[in-house]
DNA sequence: CTGAAAGCGCTTACAG
DNA sequence: CTGAAAGCGCTTACAG
């Protein structure tokens, strides 16, 4: 590999004047602008990010702590987002090899070591101490779905309270009025929210809350399958389903056709997340559409504008969905 | 941040004495070693991967190649292994943000000057060229599914003829003669392959290969649906259909029961991949199931040893597969 | 056993 | 407009 010494002598010039080339510092003359093109091309010399990194204490790299699986469907569309704003900006993006079980392991060490420029954190709790270290540290992040947020750090998520009142909404326009929520695990903002807009809904349509109707799971297909399984045992079954994501949706509706139900001719259901199964099953799942792949792109728009602009204030966003009808809900079947 | 200076000063030593610390040299006496690793605590000193990189060449960094979406199943399992693999390895994955549609960029320029250590390529075909500049470049490479390999490049992929093969074979088990294969878009080895195992496949069971029976499709639950179609507007319907992916053989079940036929009952369905959904969804897929975490895991410890033993020679993998039978396969119904 | 010095590949005041 | 020198945070012969 080439150097800037091999590009300077080549050239006929002294290092400095070809990290002024490389740089687009003005008070180089053409003439020698030219010679130290030329001599770029023939030595087909890149740059070393690392070694200009290190004297200006940057790596235009953007630490991503991502513990929760690949395999997590939200994950990977994010990652898609991430990956698309990514493109061009001249960041790479480094998935810190964390170890959290190690008691010696420091989340912030880490990217000191590593010298990112900034992080994207998801799917962390905000009781996880290398998170809050993250936010005293003031090192520029982007907290998705974490409701998390400093001097340096921002918040990205989903309107998930409005969200889930919508879905409530759109059941009770349907004439349903026994209208079940199978929620995803309590703690985490993200469930408490939409627990929240579960209410909300039911309230704004004068449907009295009961917990009776309340199911919680853990988001899977056995999950909701379960959940489902329970509130189909009620005397007074609910003739629609509010689910907290596609997976408990799909269990659900497995459970019904189970029972000998139909949806959505029995049970209408309505999923959360709009997950690529969702559409391309038969029968198409209505249900909330986030915009994960917008919330991957402005994570890191926001972070770089935060990274280039010590002054710049993180922001504070909250997501827009839809909800998307498809066929898996219907009016309902009797009053 | 602490520097080593700094580290130096509070232990009363040089900067060259707390490197030997930090190395584990063994010249270095017990009290000296006690001094520095007492000043090290207090000032909780962490070493810079990048300037340690930068005299060592090296950045315990392995950079990956993957323009495929990270919403492609296949892509997710394989980074949870890579994740799974690099946890407790010392190195970080680095995703570099390639720009092909720019003739300027190289690959390869893109890896040296991020003086990754490695990289893992998957998705990409063996035409690329900046592929095969990676190559001849020598740089540590693990080819995933891409059958290129060279000095200091390896190859890993799934038994794709024998998978293929001995879907037909159970599927001949099971009385089937009329067996037919809904193909992934021919070109990659990975699709060449699989067709070839059909054939292999219907070989040692005796019964002719015909084109009739031959669908290509890229994969799709759409592609997949419109390849049954056309298959069971075949004067002589196939009594199981053999399919290239997860996503295809459902497509192929969607549409035969739109044909008001069964699966398994009148016609059996095997896939291809063992994804989530496979397992999850009702009826559940008999499906080959690819040991695609193994090939991340593999595709790293193999790299990590390319890379820190030059003489290595790179190894060329086939990872077995296993058919799981579920629900979607059953006797033929006719002879 | 310890440390001064050179060097990894860059950038940036600063002097000319 | 150009370049010598110092420095970013490390490691590694080498001398003592």
């Amino acid at each position: 590999m080439a150097s800037i010494h091999d590009v300077a002598k080549e050239a006929g010039v002294s290092v400095a004047t070809v990290s002024k080339v490389l740089n687009d510092y003005p008070d180089v003359s053409d003439k020698t602008r030219k010679k130290v093109n030329i001599a770029i091309e023939l030595l087909k010399y890149q740059p070393n990010v690392v070694a200009r990194g290190l004297v200006k204490r940057r790596s235009w790299t953007v630490g991503v702590l991502l513990t929760v699986p690949f395999t997590n469907p939200f994950v990977s569309e994010l990652l898609e987002g991430i990956k698309t704003a990514l493109e061009n900006s001249g960041y790479d993006l480094v998935r810190l090899s964390t170890r959290f079980d190690d008691p010696t392991y420091s989340f912030i060490k880490h990217c000191r070591s590593r010298n990112v420029d900034g992080v994207v954190v998801f799917g962390e709790g905000r009781d996880n101490k290398s998170i809050q270290e993250l936010v005293t540290a003031e090192i520029p992040t982007m907290f998705i779905d974490t409701d998390l947020f400093g001097k340096r750090a921002g918040y990205i998520t989903t309107d998930n309270a409005n969200a889930i009142a919508m879905s409530v909404k759109h059941l009770h326009e349907l004439g349903h009025r026994k209208i079940a929520y199978i929620s995803g695990t309590l703690g985490p903002a993200v469930a408490n929210l939409r627990l929240d807009g579960y209410r909300e809904g039911l309230r704004v349509c004068d449907i009295p809350y009961s917990t009776v109707y309340l199911e919680v799971c853990d988001y899977s297909f056995d999950g909701g399958s379960k959940a489902a399984r329970r509130l189909l045992a009620l005397k007074d079954q609910p003739t629609g389903i509010v689910c907290a994501s596609d997976m408990s949706a799909f269990g659900a509706i497995h459970e019904i056709e189970k029972h000998g139900l139909r949806v959505p001719e029995d049970v209408s259901v309505v999923g959360f997340d709009n997950t690529y199964y969702a559409e391309v099953f038969k029968p198409g799942l209505t249900t909330i559409n986030q915009n994960i792949h917008s919330i991957g792109i402005k994570s890191i728009e926001y972070l770089i504008l935060m990274i280039e602009n010590p002054a710049y204030t993180p922001p504070v966003i909250t997501e827009p969905s839809n909800l998307v009808i498809r066929q898996t809900t219907a009016p309902a079947n009797n009053g």
